[in-house]
RNA sequence: GGCGGGGUAGCUCAGGUGGUCAGAGCACACGGCUCAUAAUCGUGGUGUCGCGGGUUCAAGUCCCGCCCCCGCUACCA
């Protein structure tokens, strides 16, 4: 067994987040985590909310509140949501913490010290009532090449090319309209060419594998091939001090949110640890050449995560062309693999806060139960292409699939056990048909389960569902309802014993996916206990003296083995009530008619 | 413009390394069953696999050209 590390994209806190984010990193990495403590591994999952950067900088203004107030608020509605979707994150915490602080600073100084860090002057846009950069993108103007008024400092989108803001006509801030004046400015670039070797290898060695998707792979051997230092200081300040002389007190000057932010998943194991009263416990998972390491994200951060976080990391271990030494924290390992999703839309269209085409997950949650958005995710979301989330499709798939596919299974066979028994019946001697079942669920175990390990979440939910449509045949062919003699008692107690076994099996193997409903579906067969553990919100204080806040963590030790296990006779049945609720056809329209409104509002 | 993904039955989509690869689910039709949230089980598919060339004994599956859709394009998380 392994130390496997799951490192779950950490969620922007500028607003709260919708169906496509947990589509892309939330449920995926949950579900992959499930199954493999499942299997006997030791997992840490680890993530947290993303707070630095001008995005939270520009809300926080135009809501007349503090960076670090707006972020506190949408740090505990992101949290929330995420404990009601039942992530099991062994940590969720945040990157304003004194641990992410002092963790990235030591990851700089190394950086730095081991000479990846380079300081170069640049010229860049800042705001001159603020004295705050101005990033390319908010900044608009008239394209220089085909007279567009609305084209971007960093490309227009009208002609499609790529510009400088320096070269916009009558550029302005896109934040209040002023005109920004170009100054030059000192940053610290990571210097990715003396570390492209390295990386290169590193992507080598990941191809060959061949474990990864085949487009992220390819993206990240691709960008390799342009690759130039890239500045990870920024003129702001909101974010964590450069921790140099001249620069730590240096109130303007900041690390870029992107330098931070990736360091996460180191310091989150850290703070993980510290918090489990083994504070080098996070070793086993970061020193350790035998562990493996999963990052899960969108294809939007597969940059970040196959190039300047595996850079950050080839940079503190000193495997650069100017070698080096590791610093404090010993050579640190570099991800097994980038698991990254593409994206979902919405009804055909991009999500879009600002446009009203979204759903969040907290209205989502408040309308509709976890595990059927859970299920639609696993079904048909972005794994390999993008796919797109339409009300009809998701009340097809929860009424068609979920409801009379696997809640009646459970229903029926609880109703005809009740019924008959009121336990679990103690079968007589299994015949062919009852073996060859339970084979063909024992089987599912394996196939399931690899399809899980490969990422291919949708064929192994599929997979899963058509087991449950074996359990479904078995019903009909064996037909115990029709058993009513007495001399048929012995047969109609073997039946409904498979039937029990073979729905305990089944619903072992949906809960990584389905882990709400495993709970309830456990107890309607007269289980003890959780198969499904859930997380839990605790409000903790820093453990070096900052503001407290609330993280997600819980109690995954001891989970229920990937394997058949055996019902046991005897164990009270009672009347089932329904598992999932089944849709009425009129929430197509009523949400279709929500969006619309949302759409023309904005 | 560059890069990437995609165009397969009415709909949603599977189809690593070329030879049962022409499929699944939904929808639809008919039949069975009645334990179950009218749920379930069985039977039924004559599709130019975007278009045009090419390689090959053999191509959705490889090569070239073209058309259309989508995403990304990094100091925006």
């Amino acid at each position: 067994m392994s130390y496997v590390l799951s490192a779950v994209a950490w969620p922007y806190a500028n607003g709260p987040r919708h169906i496509g984010h947990v589509a892309g990193f939330g449920v995926p990495s949950d579900v992959f985590s499930r199954y493999m403590r499942m299997v006997g591994h030791d997992v840490l999952m680890v993530s947290g909310t993303d707070e630095h950067g001008t995005p939270i900088l520009v809300a926080a203004d135009a809501t007349g509140v503090t960076p670090r107030e707006l972020a506190d608020t949408n740090n505990r509605l992101i949290v929330e949501d995420l404990v009601a979707l039942g992530l099991t994150y062994d940590l969720f915490t945040r990157t304003t913490t004194r641990n992410h602080y002092a963790v990235v600073q030591e990851m700089f100084e190394t950086v730095y010290r081991n000479g990846y860090m380079i300081e170069q002057t640049t010229e860049g846009a800042v705001s001159p009532t603020t004295g705050r950069t101005l990033p390319d993108r908010y900044i608009e103007g008239t394209c220089p090449i085909c007279g567009y008024a609305s084209a971007r400092g960093d490309q227009c989108d009208n002609c499609g090319n790529q510009l400088d803001a320096t070269d916009l006509i009558e550029p302005h801030s896109r934040i209040n309209g002023e005109v920004p004046v170009f100054v030059e400015t000192q940053h610290f670039f990571l210097d990715l060419p003396a570390l492209a070797d390295a990386l290169g290898e590193w992507l080598d060695g990941r191809a060959a594998s061949g474990t990864w998707r085949p487009n992220v792979i390819r993206f990240s051997q691709n960008i390799l091939s342009e690759i130039k230092p890239r500045a990870m200081t920024r003129d702001i300040d909101w974010g964590i001090p450069v921790p140099l002389d001249g620069w730590r007190d240096n109130p303007t000057k900041r690390l870029y949110v992107w330098f931070d932010a990736v360091i996460g998943y180191l310091s989150a194991s850290i703070e993980w640890a510290r918090r489990s009263g083994d504070p080098d416990a996070w070793r086993h998972w970061w020193n350790n050449p035998d562990a493996l390491s999963y990052y899960f994200m969108g294809k939007d951060n597969i940059t970040f995560h196959s190039q300047i976080w595996p850079a950050e990391l080839l940079a503190y271990d000193g495997r650069g062309v100017r070698g080096g030494e590791p610093g404090i924290y010993g050579e640190l390992q570099l991800p097994t693999e980038v698991v990254s999703s593409e994206f979902l839309t919405m009804e055909s269209q991009k999500f879009s806060s600002s446009r009203g085409v979204v759903i969040y997950v907290r209205d989502m949650l408040e309308r509709y139960q976890p595990d059927a958005l859970r299920y639609f995710i696993c079904a048909a979301g972005p794994e390999n292409s993008d796919s797109d989330f339409t009300w009809a499709e998701f009340v097809r798939r929860t009424n068609g699939e979920l409801v009379a596919g696997w809640g009646n299974l459970v229903n029926r066979a609880a109703t005809m056990i009740h019924r008959s028994f009121g336990e679990i019946p103690k079968p007589g001697e299994l015949e062919p048909a009852d073996l060859a079942l339970l084979a063909q669920v024992s089987e599912g175990f394996g196939t399931v389960g690899s399809l899980i390990a490969g990422h291919r979440q949708r064929s192994a939910i599929a997979e899963a569902m058509r087991v449950v449509g074996e359990v479904n045949k078995y019903v009909t062919d064996q037909a115990p309802y029709k058993l009513k003699d007495d001399s048929e008692r012995d047969r109609l107690a073997t039946i409904l014993h498979v039937v029990a076994q073979a729905v305990s099996d089944c619903n072992i193997m949906l809960s990584p996916f389905l882990p709400h409903s495993a709970n309830v579906v456990h107890a309607a067969l007269g289980g003890t206990g959780e198969i499904a553990p859930m997380p839990r919100i605790a409000d903790v204080h820093d453990l070096d003296g900052g503001p407290g806040y609330p993280v997600i963590t819980g109690d995954y030790t001891d989970p229920t083995p990937w394997e058949g296990r055996p019902v046991v006779p005897g164990a009270m049945v009672g009347k089932p009530s329904p598992i999932f609720v089944k849709l009425d056809p009129s929430v197509v329209d009523d949400e279709l008619a929500r969006l619309r409104l949302a759409s023309s509002e904005s």
